[in-house]
DNA sequence: CTGAAAGCGCTTACAG
DNA sequence: CTGAAAGCGCTTACAG
């Protein structure tokens, strides 16, 4: 049986094609689509009205192989980020990597890597000269073999990350601490005192900064900061860690909370008990996700620029890529968005 | 400025350095790479001792070049779905597809493509021999270009075609239908007789036919079916589809959801009205998402095999790629998975 | 500003 | 079962 692609395929155009259509050579025609300014402008619109007739598309593999350049990246992604998370931030934060490189001739490959480890074949793959670069998203731990690859080709990762040795890597991520921070004196200022926190796992460097952020924010109220219970940022775990805070000081007049969705399961509990938001108890969310306009009340919330985060990764990966000096480290702000929660 | 990475890099070693290293022609080492069975034994042993020796990683570019394939397989995703969705189920559906080819050569190159239209690049790119095949994921509408497309490549998509005439596309899909009569039928015999239904949006093939399945249960016990209210699979959708329901019909004693997440939001609003589930109404959802466990009760569901249907969905590819003879609709199993909510 | 020529690292008939 | 040779479609010094 053929199938309909196969019988329908044509044998696309070549650069050699396009040159006797033009009637110059195959190097004129490559500087052309290269953009070099060093062909006479006649000659580029007489090349380029060739390959317009002749629809012509560069051929990938013998540009890389004869530039030595891919003009590939990798898309590194923890498995758990893809699967458990499903989450809004992580799918923002890719819609803003393709969007800051469609502009570019790059194209993105697409990695999984489980958390604690990276198969040998991904590592011979990204170490075999097969990427120019690559972007790793959110946290990971396979910290040698990402301190390996980044000593091979240009990386970006989201999010700052967890082990010092690795300070020294080009990373986005938010002001976590100063985010957090927001949100407890926005507390403070509406007469909290009895202020609380959900964070999220102690190793993960975003929940240990938030968390930073309210202590100090209490510490500069002159307020103790003891009230802190941990969740994984699930909903469901948000909701245990809200019974413990409530069951540990039924005086707790505010919660800030390290994540929307820990903050929906957090009302929930709230609500089953019959304490009124933010009557009673105040709520103050992170992340500024589509969850945070799905509860009742909607959640007043710390907005991370999720979308502009991956933009930067993909600008700051292209930077490298062209040989540019770009800083280490971009923090992007953080705002807050007030909703009815607080 | 030299990076720290160009200052490591090295000549990565190539097919005649191999060969010069095992004492063979390039020709042989070429075969042993790819496999081929006309080699004598011990000289594959040699040549791979010089592999692993050696470190030796195909170049790609070449490879490609020479054999007139790229390896690389695009993955297609709506913007939506990755953006409002940060949907577990496709998050699922993604993971299936990187695991259905990380044993093969192939390469995932990612593409998110707007839900109206495909831009010219990326339309040059997928129909300019930049990849061997590609995998649609969810529904879409640009229709005139995945038929251009699928004339080209070979194509998979995931869920079954919403336009007619796509009909003669490669498909995975799940029997929606037969999933909510499963739905449906459970909740008939756990004595349920007022039966409404929260539907999809009706441009999505897979809400109608959850919708169908719905129908068909209700005809086939003699019953109406008529009490139904469309949601957009959000949370907020489902409240208000709730309430809508509930002011329609007050006596109504049970809800097929068709997906968790509006699942979420109707038991929402059943709590707010002080409406006990699964006592006074019970509730079956669709997808058996994290959202199942996380609600108070937790959701009796259809459960969706998404990491299957991705896997699925990579195996035909590669079959189709590899020229063997695929079945053009592969429809996985639903099962019902019953927790605290009917 | 332009062209001829070499070369990127593989695969693949073709001989043997 | 194995090798020599041509060729895949580009880029890139090198001359001019």
């Amino acid at each position: 049986m053929i199938a309909a692609h196969q019988a329908t395929r044509r044998a696309a155009p070549t650069l050699e094609a396009v040159a006797s259509a033009a009637g110059v050579s195959r190097s004129t025609v490559s500087r052309v689509v290269n953009g070099s300014t060093q062909v006479r402008p006649d000659v580029v619109d007489a090349v380029n009205a060739a390959i317009a007739r002749l629809d012509y598309v560069p051929n990938r593999a013998a540009r890389s192989l004869a530039s030595r350049q891919t003009m590939a990246i990798a898309l590194i992604v923890p498995e758990e980020a893809a699967r458990f998370f499903g989450d809004p931030f992580f799918a923002a934060i890719v819609h803003g990597i393709t969007r800051g490189l469609e502009s570019s001739d790059y194209v993105l490959n697409l990695q999984l890597a489980s958390r604690t480890s990276t198969s040998p074949k991904t590592k011979k793959y990204l170490l075999g000269g097969n990427v120019d670069g690559a972007i790793v998203v959110s946290h990971h731990s396979d910290v040698e073999f990402f301190s390996e690859l980044d000593a091979t080709i240009p990386v970006v990762f989201g999010g700052r990350p967890f082990h010092p040795e690795q300070h020294s890597n080009y990373f986005v991520d938010v002001d976590n601490a100063a985010g957090a921070a927001l949100a407890t004196e926005y507390l403070l200022e509406k007469g909290r005192s009895r202020i609380g926190t959900i964070s999220g796992p102690v190793d993960m460097q975003a929940a240990n900064d938030r968390t930073t952020g309210w202590v100090s924010a209490l510490n500069g109220a002159g307020l103790p900061a003891d009230l802190i219970a941990y969740g994984d940022f699930t909903m469901a775990s948000g909701a245990s860690a809200m019974r413990e805070l409530l069951d540990r000081d039924p005086n707790l007049d505010a919660v800030f909370v390290a994540s929307d969705l820990m903050a929906m399961g957090a009302i929930s509990v709230l609500r089953e008990r019959g304490i009124s938001v933010p009557e009673q108890v105040s709520l103050v969310g992170f992340d500024d996700s589509p969850a945070a306009t799905s509860t009742d009340p909607q959640l007043t919330t710390v907005h991370q620029p999720s979308t502009e985060m991956g933009l930067r990764m993909a600008h700051n990966l292209l930077a490298l890529l062209a040989g540019e000096e770009v800083e280490r480290q971009s923090i992007l702000p953080t705002r807050l968005v007030v909703r009815d929660s607080a």
